[in-house]
DNA sequence: CCGGATCCGAATCGATACTG
DNA sequence: CAGTATCGATTCGGATCCGG
């Protein structure tokens, strides 16, 4: 095998020579929420072909990013080792460079549960949320729904919808029974970018139909906007 | 054109189509340390087909990475924008995670000056140059010299060899004259990355022949390896 | 020499079908 | 559920060539 080398003796090169190929930061982005079924990781990023997920599945296990677990009662889930695990602020850090080159959505873009929850993690400022209150939200874009529960500079999110088998049974009913009921409701679009980005003021993102209140107290979208955010200087650079 | 897409509206995946193809990083890595002209690259990255190095210069210029600017004498440079050093961290993050990586270099890996320039700069540990006295090294490795000043929490590093033709005709002359001499001077082989690792120390580096001191003062060393330093965890991790 | 463009075989990727 | 097999479409790699 010994992976196509750039004939380079440099952490940068073995980097790329491990996570570097086609799909592999993406696996690994959704690993970084939890252990996935094989199965999982496929309906996560519907256009891999499998035969690369499963290449790339092998090949991150041999690189040590990945761990492959047989679970108790039947199946297996991959995980990321504690080094696979290293990887997560890098992978946060690319999301919030990338976050300043996403324009509107082609029409195949798709938006899933994993990456929404990496989104959030990536724009999570847990300096601001620490001087704010306790706060739950449920977020609903396309056909993922989100539970979201911000305490102190801890950040929690947990996957209502699209509702896949859980991996652990013992877990049953607790998809939906998450620490209360959230304090405000919302749905969006694509367009949520745009508030995250400090491009629309919470009013003018409802305003403008990019956000909609479903139930509970509106008046924490500003909570939420303080709470999630990456901001984009002029030149397309991240501020702090 | 409109890169072949992984089919998701995410921070994430928009980043891994602007940098994720092959090279791209390297080359971004590369013009991390400063303008290069084509031919600059081309030999930073000796593997690198030429069409494909004119294609990601293409298409890192349409990300909005890297812009191509004209010398006022003659010739061309071609640098990163400041939307593309916003990558500055995330390369030398990379960096210091692969470095956990590298094990022996093959018979065909080669150290170049752009990529031992980063590595120093992944290795380097502001703080606790911080409190260290002002030092100057100059370091062998194959055929690249390096002179590397620290002062405070201030890092400098000059390219003494390979000699390439100064792109700024005015910095002629000054390549050699680096603010004084090193205080030491010293060679080794790739087996210096054990000494960063801190897997040998200064004194047993020279014993096994990583390491040899050509002139100055030996006992620089310590605080050199004080200064840049990537420890590793059992486990493969990366510390502090 | 610099800054590429062009051509072509080799390797990889993508889409679909199929299997234990 | 967890992959393997197949095969056409793309991309990559290596070499050569070209205009300034």
């Amino acid at each position: 095998m010994a992976a196509r080398s750039y004939g380079q003796y440099c952490g940068v090169t073995t980097a790329v020579e491990l996570i570097g190929e086609r799909w592999a930061l993406l696996i690994v982005r959704d690993l970084l929420v939890g252990p996935r079924r094989y199965t999982d990781l496929k309906q996560g990023l519907p256009k891999i072909p499998t035969n690369i997920l499963s290449t790339r599945l092998k090949e991150l296990q041999e690189a040590g990013v990945v761990r492959r677990v047989p679970l108790p009662n039947c199946g297996l889930v991959y995980e990321l080792t504690p080094y696979g695990r290293e990887l997560e602020p890098i992978v946060l850090a690319l999301g919030r460079w990338g976050f300043a080159s996403m324009g509107e959505p082609g029409p195949e873009d798709i938006v899933t549960a994993d990456s929404l929850t990496v989104a959030l993690r990536t724009a999570f400022r847990a300096d601001a949320a620490a001087s704010l209150p306790p706060a739950g939200y449920e977020l609903h874009v396309a056909d993922v729904v989100l539970r979201v529960h911000v305490d102190g500079a801890r950040l929690h999110v947990a996957q209502l919808a699209p509702a896949g088998r859980p991996i652990d049974p013992r877990a049953q009913g607790l998809a939906g029974r998450t620490a209360g009921e959230p304090d405000v409701v919302f749905a969006a679009g694509p367009g949520i970018r745009l508030l995250i980005g400090g491009e629309v003021t919470p009013a003018e993102a409802i305003d403008r139909e990019i956000l909609a209140v479903l139930s509970g107290d509106a008046a924490l979208l500003e909570r939420f906007a303080r709470t999630f955010a990456i901001r984009t200087e002029p030149d397309g650079g991240i501020a702090a």
